[in-house]
DNA sequence: TTGAGAATGTTGACTAAGCAACAAAGGAGC
DNA sequence: GCTCCTTTGTTGCTTAGTCAACATTCTCAA
C-alpha cells in the first residue's frame, strides 16, 4: 500500500516512538484508558514528559497511532496491503477487523462504550483507505460504494464483537461478506 | 558496599549504555570478543558509532565495564555485598567466582587463553575491594592477606573451570577455602 | 464552596546523541 | 612491494531529549 513511514527518520525519534507505543501498550493491558496519565506512559517508558509532547499532542493522538500501527500489522500479516479488490481479499479484510476487534476487547482492561468510539474512527479510516486503494484501478470515481463498504465491514465486526452467543467467525463472515462484496464487485 | 552508581545520572545516558551493553553481551554470545568490531556493537544497539565512544575509550573499556557489571550482579544476587567476613561468606565468593567464570566460558563463543588475561584483572580488581570492605574495621592494614587471598580465590576458580574431570563443585570448595580462611580470619 | 493535590500543556536553557567527513592504521590478496 | 577495503578514533555542526519551572484546569473530599 503506502510505502513505510519508517524509512530513515532519526533513530532517537524512531527508539523514542517505540519506547513510549510499547509503554502505552502495556499499560491499557492493565488499565483502562481514561485512567492511564501522561506521566504514567512517560515514567515506564523511561522518556521525559516534555519529550512526550514533542511527539502527540495528548493522549488521544498516542491511542490514534497505536491503534493504527495495531491494525496495520493485522493487515500487513494476512499481506491485504499489496494487492487488490477479490472476494477473497474482502473475506479476509472482515475477518481481520473482526479478530482485531475482538483483540482489542479482551485485550485492554476496558471494553467500554466510550473507548469503542474513540477507536472506530481511526479504524474506520484505515479500511477506507485501503479499500479505496484495492479499487485504485477504476474508470469511475469509487468514493461512495467505499464509503457504505467500509461502514458496512465495521459494523459487521462491532455487531459480531458484541454478541452474546457468537456463531462460528467462518460461517458468520461466509454469510456477511456477500452483502458487501455486491457493492464493490462492479469497480474492481 | 559502595553506593550504587546508577543514581541520577541523565536518563539518556543510562539508555545509550544499557543498550551498548546489552548488544555486546548477545555479541559476545555468538562470536568471538576479536572478531566484534565497534560498528557491529552500534549497530546492534541502535547508536550512533560516535556516541560509543562519547562514552567508552575502546572496545577493551566496554569489556571491563561488561565483566564488572556482570561480576557484580552475581555477587549482589548472593548478597556478599553487604556484609562482612566469615567463613561462611568466603565460602559463598569462592563459589560465585567459579560459577562466574564457568560462565563465561561457557557462555562466550571464545574460551581463549587471551581472552581470560584480558578479564582477569577486572575481576580480581573486584574480589579485592570486596576483601577489603569485608575488614574495614580491621585495626591493621590489609592489603598484604588481602592481596594473597584475591589471587588464591580467582587461582581456585581458574584452576577448576580448566580442569578435564571436574568433582562436585561442593566439594572442591570444601576443601579450598580453609586455606584462604587461614590468611583471613586474624583481620575479621 | 473552597482549597489542596494531581494532571495537563508550554517554555527556554542545557546536554546528549546523530551524522558526515576525515586521517590514520591495519589486513588480505595479488 | 602495492592496492583495495575495513576498522578505528576524532571533530564540528545539527537535532532530539532532559529538566525545572510555570500557569491552567480537574477532581475530589473536607
Amino acid at each position: 500500500m503506502l510505502p513505510n513511514p519508517d524509512e530513515k527518520l532519526d533513530p532517537r525519534i524512531k527508539r523514542t516512538r517505540s519506547l513510549i507505543l510499547t509503554s502505552f501498550e502495556s499499560l491499557l493491558a492493565e488499565k483502562g484508558f481514561e485512567s492511564i496519565s501522561v506521566q504514567d506512559v512517560t515514567d515506564k517508558a523511561q522518556v521525559n514528559r516534555a519529550t512526550f509532547y514533542a511527539h502527540f499532542p495528548d493522549k488521544y493522538a498516542l491511542l490514534d497511532y497505536s491503534i493504527q500501527k495495531m491494525f496495520m500489522a493485522e493487515i500487513e500479516k494476512r499481506t491485504l496491503n499489496v494487492c487488490s479488490y477479490s472476494e477473497d481479499n474482502l473475506r479476509n479484510l472482515i475477518l481481520a477487523v473482526v479478530e482485531f476487534l475482538s483483540r482489542v476487547h479482551t485485550g485492554c482492561a476496558q471494553p467500554h462504550q466510550h473507548f469503542e468510539s474513540l477507536i472506530e474512527g481511526t479504524i474506520k479510516k484505515q479500511i477506507f483507505e485501503l479499500l479505496s486503494y484495492w479499487l485504485r484501478k477504476s474508470k469511475v470515481p469509487t468514493e461512495i460504494p467505499v464509503t457504505v463498504a467500509t461502514w458496512a465491514i465495521y459494523g459487521l465486526a462491532s455487531h459480531y464483537s458484541h454478541m452474546k452467543k457468537r456463531p462460528a467467525l467462518e460461517t458468520f463472515v461466509d454469510e456477511a461478506y456477500p452483502l458487501v462484496a455486491v457493492n464493490l464487485e462492479q469497480f474492481a
